[in-house]
DNA sequence: CATAGGACTTGGTGTAAGGATC
DNA sequence: GATCCTTACACCAAGTCCTATG
């Protein structure tokens, strides 16, 4: 059927994934290039030559010097114990001390490489990208059915020293090197299999159609599987995308329902059941994350709903005008700090205190609740329902909302690409969305600024020029310039505004992973906005689906 | 039911690419 | 045409949720 594009095409009931598939496997990290004799390593203050292995690890802590957590205690411990695994019986005897490492010249050598590297000419540089070019074409695509599809990540992640997030207790670790005996490989038995590198072999060639991925490795630090997989804009990612909010529509319909089923749960006999009916108000009210359990000392110590501790809210009965308020300050995902103040309704805010009883600030604040009884719970009130589907219906539905009433059909296109990231940021706050303050920002500002005020400048020109030039009965394109001008110093005080808005706002990650792109596509079409406006060309690729499929009525 | 393993989604940051500006 | 600036994307994780196992 070669007239139906790949989101038209039938899929099978069985849970297989696909019927053919076929790729190159991947691309594996350069290996590693010996230093120059001159580039040397001291210890307790005499040059030492080290072994190969010993040298590269150095090199990954010698590129790092800069930053501020080779000074921390736990990374300067988990490498020095993995280096010490790479050394010679000899090195192992000699260096005992990170403290009396000196690796300044290899540090010099690499910020005169990567110096270098930016002063090279522009054929040198186009050759390198022509390179990268070739590796992309024979490495970055597959078979997938009748498709070629983009491969996500092809190149497999070069060794060095674990950082982590946060407070990671095994930052500082050696993340060892990748070989093909490592992989396993993912294809169709009637597909052209993959050749590992000359002299070497994969670990396991399997055909496996209930899976998407195309190779796997176990990885060092956790100890967790690690995958290659298709780009967003393939067949099979498109196709889940699409159904993940299919099911946030279906959660619409019945969001009412399971929101009075909650409150009335708050009353219940049942411990349990108020946990959850409290858990479940938190991550539909504030899009909290479920909060899976971890396993203690393995990670850093981050938490969600499910996981808050007692020492992570606190609760103020009346604080200025507002009564019942509870204050939340917890790290999340990726260490990120959650601080928020809200009033509640009385009844929640009586079961929390019952549920800081007798209890220490370590313990769980839910400790009848985890996620697995929470989503069972879910499971029956909705089909397919689970904690992160309250994250993407109140994700959309606030877009869809906040679209609705900042927009306003006779602005410019550019107050109404203003509005759309409004509506957008309320989404990232809503999730917690939170950046560092770009290191440019107060000047990217000022520049702005000074355009600005030069674009004032030139307008009050004009206008002068306008008035005399009427004064005269001569007026006509004078008349435009100023218009003209008016109209680029709206675009940049719109610009200006938009920015200062979004210092500490990362709207990225709820534009590809929260909000339905068809109330994007529909906004666009109907406020005549061209979907490029809004969508950078990955994100059209990846939201192909949506920009086939919504017109202007569409409705979440 | 607890736990581990496995597959897949969601995350922020740094840097290179490429556009804008002088 | 060099330099400055912004943007996009690679990178490298860290979550969620499901299933199998004992």
């Amino acid at each position: 059927s070669s007239h139906l594009n790949k989101w038209e095409e039938e899929r099978s009931t069985d849970g297989s994934k696909w019927r053919f598939l076929e790729h190159k496997g991947p691309v594996f990290a350069p290996p590693y290039e010996p230093l120059p004799g001159k580039v040397k390593f001291y210890y307790d203050g005499k040059p030492m030559k080290l072994s190969a292995p010993a040298e590269e690890v150095a090199t990954f802590f010698a590129k790092m010097l800069d930053h501020e957590y080779t000074t921390k205690d736990i990374f300067r411990k988990n490498f020095f114990k993995d280096w010490r695994k790479e050394m010679t019986s000899e090195e192992k005897s000699t260096i005992t001390d990170l403290n009396k490492c000196n690796f300044s010249e290899m540090s010099e050598y690499f910020k005169a490489q990567s110096e270098a590297r930016k002063q090279m000419s522009k054929e040198e540089k186009q050759k390198i990208k022509e390179e990268n070019e070739r590796l992309l074409q024979e490495y970055g695509f597959c078979i997938m059915d009748n498709h070629k599809e983009r491969i996500g990540n092809f190149r497999i992640e070069p060794p060095g020293l674990f950082r982590g997030r946060g407070d990671h207790p095994k930052m500082g670790m050696l993340k060892r090197r990748i070989r093909p005996e490592d992989i396993i490989i993912n294809c169709s038995k009637d597909s052209k299999h993959p050749k590992p590198p000359p002299g070497t072999k994969w670990k396991e060639v399997r055909h496996d159609n209930k899976v998407t991925w195309l190779a796997s490795w176990t990885e060092n630090i956790q100890g967790s599987i690690k995958y290659i997989m298709l780009n967003p804009s393939s067949r099979i990612k498109g196709e889940k995308d699409w159904q993940k909010y299919e099911t946030a529509r279906r959660l619409k319909k019945c969001v009412d329902r399971i929101r009075s089923q909650y409150r009335d749960d708050w009353k219940s006999k049942e411990m349990r059941i108020r946990q959850r009916a409290v858990a479940l108000y938190f991550i539909d009210k504030l899009a909290l994350r479920a909060g899976n359990e971890k396993e203690e000392g393995e990670t850093a110590d981050t938490v969600g709903c499910c996981s808050l501790r007692v020492e992570h809210i606190k609760l103020y009965p009346k604080m200025d005008e507002q009564e019942y308020v509870v204050e939340f300050d917890f790290l999340g995902k990726d260490s990120i700090r959650y601080y928020n103040k809200i009033p509640v309704e009385k009844r929640v805010f009586k079961n929390l205190q019952l549920f800081l009883e007798n209890k220490q600030p370590e313990d769980d604040l839910f400790d009848r609740l985890n996620t697995s009884i929470l989503n069972k719970h879910l499971q029956e009130l909705m089909d397919g329902l689970t904690a992160k589907v309250f994250r993407t219906y109140n994700a959309s539905i606030t877009l869809q909302q906040q679209l609705k009433e900042l927009s306003c059909s006779d602005d410019s296109v550019p107050a109404k690409i203003l509005s759309y990231n409004r509506a957008n940021r309320a989404v990232a706050i809503l999730c917690n969305h939170q950046r560092a303050p770009p290191k440019t920002f107060e000047k990217s500002m000022q520049n702005l600024q000074t355009k600005i005020d030069e674009k004032q400048n030139q307008l009050s020109a004009a206008r002068k020029q306008l008035k005399a030039a009427k004064a005269d009965h001569k007026a006509s394109h004078d008349e435009k310039t100023v218009q003209r001008i008016e109209e680029q110093l709206m675009k940049l005080q719109v610009q200006a505004t938009d920015r200062e808005e979004n210092k500490q706002i990362a709207l990225g990650t709820s534009k590809l992973n929260y909000l339905d792109p068809r109330i994007s596509v529909a906004w666009c079409k109907k406020y005549g906005v061209p979907i490029e406006k809004i969508y950078n060309k990955t994100q059209r690729e990846k939201f192909a689906w949506a920009i086939d499929m919504a017109e202007k009525d569409y409705e979440f």
